[in-house]
DNA sequence: CTGAAAGCGCTTACAG
DNA sequence: CTGAAAGCGCTTACAG
């Protein structure tokens, strides 16, 4: 194949190809004639011309792309975030491309890296792994600002957008307790980031509060993909201290704990009561439709693209942390808890 | 922020623009004498050098990068395409970056537009619109090789992978003709791409041959999201002469179908037998667990990026279309036709 | 309104 | 083993 160039173009329309670039730039063919502008358009329809980018881009150093970094592109939490981004960045005249980490330290360098060398606009991180300060580190050298979603970054020098995890695990955790559970488990993750660590938090200065001791309540710590949900929660609810109630931290945890429950055929919320931290596909389709703290990711993703592109506008900006709050969704999985459960389960 | 250049290591090493290039080309110091090296690697560490891409790529015309195009970020079957892209292109050297275009027919054109004048090096189409054709000529006027996925493209010169639609639509009838059903509806969506239509074959070529008169069953022509299985469900259920079988013909028709199917408490199997198009996620948490006609999604990635691969190294091969099976999981949604249920349903 | 020329930051034959 | 120079394909002051 043979690509058309502007200069094949100024040979075929008679003109230079400065003129030719005049009349195909963005701003439309300011001072140029409308004969000439008439030739050069023919011409490039006629070879069929398709604009590089790369020579602009390189000259000014700046393009329309904010490149999102998620761990996860199978999670739902990320792909509703990914398309609020992707809307709202289209509004600002942004192009949105997404790079998936798999949840690999490696991947998640080489994305950095790669966004860095390409000298994208801005970057939206939402993903935390072991290697993301070299990555920074990256994107710091030549410029390119970040806005963390999910977690924030106390130690540098990026903008961040979140929610009110502490309160929102401390009001679910509340509920149990306002339900008569004490015996209640969470099934958590590694506080890699800040968001984790919060909503553990949370829970557990609720039970303070409420006085229930060390001993009483279980945490479990998994890796907060779906099998670490199911297989921590066929070992809680088979052991003889089982909980009445479980608080799931993330999404596909949940959907884990969800598929350990029905195969042990433990009847919800009657024999357990589960709240979950973000919503799940089909919530309400399942019997009882699911508990959740909901996020508000629409706002959180459109919040993190106008915060990128204002601090495009203004780099010497101090750093934001925006707090969003969630919302707790009571949709049945939840109940009091039950003396005869205590009794008869497990028999 | 003073963006560090060659030039800068070169003056820092005491050496010329061009040694500092090959000390830090990938190859490795090829002819470097290792002083030299040391020295290079040191000035590059201290002044915080971030390679740029983009010379390099505007003269030679070709990166590293594949670009897939989705309609929906959102839709599960999309995303687990995308991992499986992702991770294969990895193996191969190439960063995979998606675009979403959200079933706007200007974000696609867009979109393939952009990539085309990016020059990536080749790009999985997974998203077939009305502007498809008009991006696709962009990407063959720079000799970006395409691959479709999910729907062929029989006019255009490009690769594609897909699987079985007709054969799995007939195999799915086919089982509920067995259960008993006569009275089947299927949700359909517009024939935009090869697939849908073909689904929709499938199931009428069945019908025809168990003999099934154009009376008997029904067709609903949705747009194959959430919220129109759920309406054309709603009244799907709500007619005299309801179907005691439905057959869905994508997820997230699925998912939509459940939830109306649970609003009106309708019992399944036992008064609706459901099959459904494409895995969804929780199918197994259900009650009943959903049975599918399940893709598998994960070599189809897997293939178009090694399809892809092979293109760019032999342009000249002749385009292939690749066609994978699908498999019918049973999972308990479907079940023999009730005669009781026609006379007590409704009342 | 139009053209000649410089420049974006690399890489790589071409010399030495 | 190393350097000077050309070139990738645009855009935009600078002249005219």
């Amino acid at each position: 194949v043979k690509i058309i160039k502007i200069k094949d173009i100024a040979e075929r329309a008679g003109v230079s190809a400065a003129t030719v670039s005049r009349v195909l730039s963005p701003e439309g063919s300011a001072r140029v004639s409308p004969e000439t502008s008439r030739k050069v358009f023919e011409a490039s329809a006629n070879l069929g011309y398709e604009p590089n980018n790369l020579p602009a881009k390189m000259r000014f150093n700046r393009s329309k792309v904010i490149g999102i970094v998620v761990s996860d592109i199978e999670n739902p939490f990320f792909t509703t975030l990914i398309r609020a981004c992707e809307s709202e960045a289209h509004e600002h005249g942004y192009r949105l491309i997404v790079v998936n980490t798999d949840e690999d330290e490696n991947k998640e360098l080489i994305a950095l890296k790669s966004l860095a060398s390409e000298r994208v606009a801005g970057v939206i991180l939402a993903s935390i792994g072991a290697s993301s300060s070299l990555g920074l580190v990256s994107l710091s050298n030549v410029g390119i600002p970040v806005v963390t979603v999910d977690n924030s970054l106390p130690d540098w020098d990026v903008d961040s957008v979140v929610t009110n995890n502490r309160a929102a695990s401390r009001a679910a955790t509340e509920h149990l307790l306002g339900l008569g559970h004490r015996r209640i488990a969470m099934i958590t993750g590694p506080s890699r980031g800040s968001s984790i660590h919060e909503r553990t938090e949370g829970f557990l200065s609720a039970l303070r509060e409420a006085g229930i001791g060390k001993d009483e309540f279980i945490i479990a710590e998994g890796d907060l993909r779906e099998e670490s949900g199911y297989l921590l929660t066929k070992g809680l609810l088979t052991r003889p201290d089982r909980p009445t109630a479980l608080f799931t931290v993330n999404n596909l945890t949940t959907m884990g704990v969800l598929r350990a429950v029905r195969e042990l055929e433990v009847e919800v919320p009657d024999q357990l009561s589960i709240i979950a931290f973000d919503d799940i596909p089909l919530a309400l389709v399942l019997e009882p439709p699911q508990s959740v703290i909901a996020q508000p990711l629409r706002e959180i993703g459109a919040y993190a693209v106008r915060q990128l592109v204002s601090r495009l506008a203004d780099p010497d900006a101090p750093c934001a942390l925006t707090v969003f709050d969630s919302t707790l969704t009571l949709r049945g999985s939840t109940g009091a808890v039950s003396d005869s459960f205590a009794a008869t389960w497990g028999e």
